[in-house]
DNA sequence: AAAATTTGGATCTTTTTGTATCAAATTTGT
DNA sequence: ACAAATTTGATACAAAAAGATCCAAATTTT
């Protein structure tokens, strides 16, 4: 059951269950349904049982799901019963605000290092963090063994600074430049950028 | 041709062919492939020509794309071959990042209303405009009749704050506030969370 | 004790997505 | 001028994903 192969787009989905999870257990919810859980998502109820049946039994019949139990087994096959350490690259407006940001920490996530090239910018504290000289970036996250990186630079230095990311063995990008960068197969990207979101929804208005 | 229904994902990759495609034009280049285009976005070459070929013909054989002409056939479809006015609400960080944000205009949005409900930022100027108080936004955007919100507030706010834009008439919103929200159907939504990118890759590593 | 919920599994169909192939048009090289 | 190479757009085919039931078993509610 564990090894089987999962399509990318069911993986995708489990952070949205353990999200709205999450948020039910802060009402104070014990138990929930797929059925609840679909309404508040928009997804059928039988995805969702069909998408859990993937990795296990977590329900009970009649009952439904024990909230903090699935949240749990959600946690653990994602990967984020732990912390994992995070870098941010490029501190403009935008890792300004993800490093300042104060969601992370209980869901799976810390940030642990700044970097940026604008020798105005070194040393400054944004967050509880100092931001470093870029130069020593792949030595200080060698030595921290981070292996994930967020990255908010310039689109111009984006692949350069990618470069550098893999060299220090950072495994996983969340990118906000506005541009794909190529990467080996074993490790994995993410992309942000609000102008493709935006330009999703130009085509169906009006 | 036109009004074929065209799947939802082949929608999306559109933004992706256009932002490549700027990219390029930059770059001084005149002519793509889908080859090209394909490698620079993983993307098949097949997949780039069907999606293509659902909205018309837009290549030469032996030849392939002439790239302002393409951009200029994607900006059509995706209706961003005019400029769409943006509110934001919600000018903490992220809506503050996304106020001084230089990449909109180029691809078809301006920003022109920020609201916040905090008498301590309202008056305030960021990237050029002026922090209004959220009690007057639902008369604001209607006035300027603004169709399109970016959504910065706190989760606990979203839900809230959403009616009041659906009030004031906006049919499409960015929400970057970690929570789904109920819109009715000729409403569109996207969403934006870090965490759930992160939590998408750290699934597969390790 | 009966009725109502709800899961997890099974099956089946439909839709959607992705891949492969190929003729026709065009450019490039000789 | 002619042959080879490139590239599109269309079609056909294969794979993946979603959706629709259905149902037995377990549990809760009435």
């Amino acid at each position: 059951m564990e090894d089987k192969f999962v399509p990318n787009i069911v993986v995708g989905r489990l952070p949205l269950y353990l999200r709205t999870l999450q948020l039910m257990s802060q009402e104070g919810r014990r138990v929930t349904s797929s059925q609840e859980l679909g309404e508040r998502l928009g997804i059928s109820a039988a995805q969702i049982r069909k998408d859990l049946s993937q990795f296990g039994e977590f329900g009970k019949q009649g009952t439904g799901y024990n909230i903090d139990f699935l949240t749990d087994q959600l946690r653990q096959i994602l990967c984020v019963n732990r912390v994992w350490d995070v870098a941010i690259v490029g501190i403009g407006d935008v890792g300004h605000a993800l490093a300042r940001y104060q969601g992370f920490s209980n869901r799976g996530f810390r940030i642990v290092l700044l970097f940026d090239n604008d020798p105005q910018k070194i040393g400054m504290n944004v967050g509880g963090f100092t931001i470093q000289d870029i130069s020593d970036m792949v030595a200080k996250i060698k030595e921290a063994g981070v292996q994930i990186a967020m990255l908010s630079v310039p689109v111009e230095h984006a692949q350069q600074v990618t470069n550098s990311l893999l060299e220090a063995g950072v495994k996983a990008i969340l990118n906000y430049a506005p541009i794909n960068i190529s990467i080996p197969v074993n490790v994995r990207v993410q992309y942000i950028d609000p102008v493709l979101h935006l330009q999703r929804m130009t085509y169906y208005l009006e």
